[in-house]
DNA sequence: GAGATAAGTCATCGACCGATGACTTGGCTT
DNA sequence: AAGCCAAGTCATCGGTCGATGACTTATCTC
């Protein structure tokens, strides 16, 4: 009888607000990074939860607020690698354009996150992200330079850019290049921005 | 007499068909470019020229329709400079970047486009301009390389990724910097990218 | 088991969307 | 000036959106 009784706790355990609550969100972060801000409704992401749209109004508000509530709780995929700084760049590139967005409709939060950029408020947010989140871990390897600052953002442009053209616009050469076919070419622009050699990422024995 | 009806020939002009079809296209271009496909409206478009709703669809029968032949003719102002190859990635950097596209929001047709590249269509459009266009004409640079193609894909990245993240996301220092700034940058990493000179593009006079 | 409280639903509103068809108005020919 | 035809408008439909408030139902306590 524990063991049914745990079972539905964990599992099913409906009426449950803040479970509830949880799953809303996570799906409102997939529908939101898949069809943007107006692509993705109310209607949509509590269909996905199995819930009343006008529960959604009720937990968060406004559609804004669930917007908000949900990127704010979205630092969690958008973690950075860790390492040497050296390493970061081939890490962020992996991280970027080769993972398994698959949960995000097989882009990068980032770039599904631009869909959304002609909102204000949500270009602040963007911004917000890469600018203290990914630029900000960029930046120790510009270390020394006069603008480093200005060059991190062109290095990050780069990395935006490859997966951008990856996914969105879908360039046959970066569609189906490989980590490896990136490497050298990733190594030789951040050497070139940087000043300062940057070994290319290891083409890692779990890419198969 | 004659004058008034002149001006009223040249000037208003009203209930001319083909005027107000080409206003029409006009404003739709620049609608969908600023608010994307879902978020300009055929009411937008048709206030914008003065007109009602309803002879938008009278004239291209449905909004795709109008988006699509509205598409069509905008390859005019993505006209291509001219000159030396080794020029182009500077003249390339300052039409994406620095060229005043007012009358597409601020920003260059091409990362305006990439909001509505969530419709299929709009993505195939986007990426054959990308190709054909761009990185057609920057594939040249690349000549001598093993992968060609590729590096001018990784290349025409970057410059995509500068226009993004001044524009579209708004960061701090490619924000506020000038032609001037990126200059030396531009010519460091394409020269690392192509395997050959390319020079900085000259801090031209007409820039104040 | 009765009742209270909170979780979740239903019905609905007003606004806007794309689209259609009947209508009006302006300009040209005769 | 009469009258036709095309340019442009008006009224409206069906649908979806965000949002609200009244309602129902499950769970917990006593």
């Amino acid at each position: 009888m524990s063991t049914i009784d745990d079972l539905e706790a964990t599992v099913a355990h409906k009426r449950d607000r803040e479970a509830t609550r949880a799953r809303l969100l996570e799906c409102a972060r997939l529908r939101f990074a898949r069809d943007g801000y107006d692509g993705a409704s109310v209607r949509d992401v509590a269909s996905d939860v199995g819930v009343d749209a006008a529960l959604v109004f009720r937990y968060f508000g406004s559609k804004s607020n669930l917007f908000a509530e949900a990127m704010a709780g979205s630092s969690e995929p958008l973690v950075l690698p860790s390492g040497p700084v050296e390493e970061l760049p081939g890490k962020l590139l992996q991280q970027l354009v080769f993972e398994d967005w698959a949960e995000y409709a097989g882009e990068h939060p980032l770039i599904a996150m631009l869909r959304s950029a002609g909102h204000e408020d949500m270009r602040d947010r963007v911004r917000q992200q890469v600018c203290d989140g990914y630029l900000g871990a960029l930046e120790e390897l510009a270390e020394g330079n006069d603008d480093a600052a200005l060059r991190t953002e062109l290095f990050g442009a780069w990395l935006l850019g490859i997966g951008i053209l990856r996914t969105a616009v879908g360039t046959p050469e970066l569609t189906k290049a490989g980590l490896d076919d990136l490497a050298p070419h990733l190594a030789a622009v951040a050497t070139a921005l940087f000043g300062r050699p940057v070994p290319a990422p290891a083409g890692d024995d779990s890419a198969g």
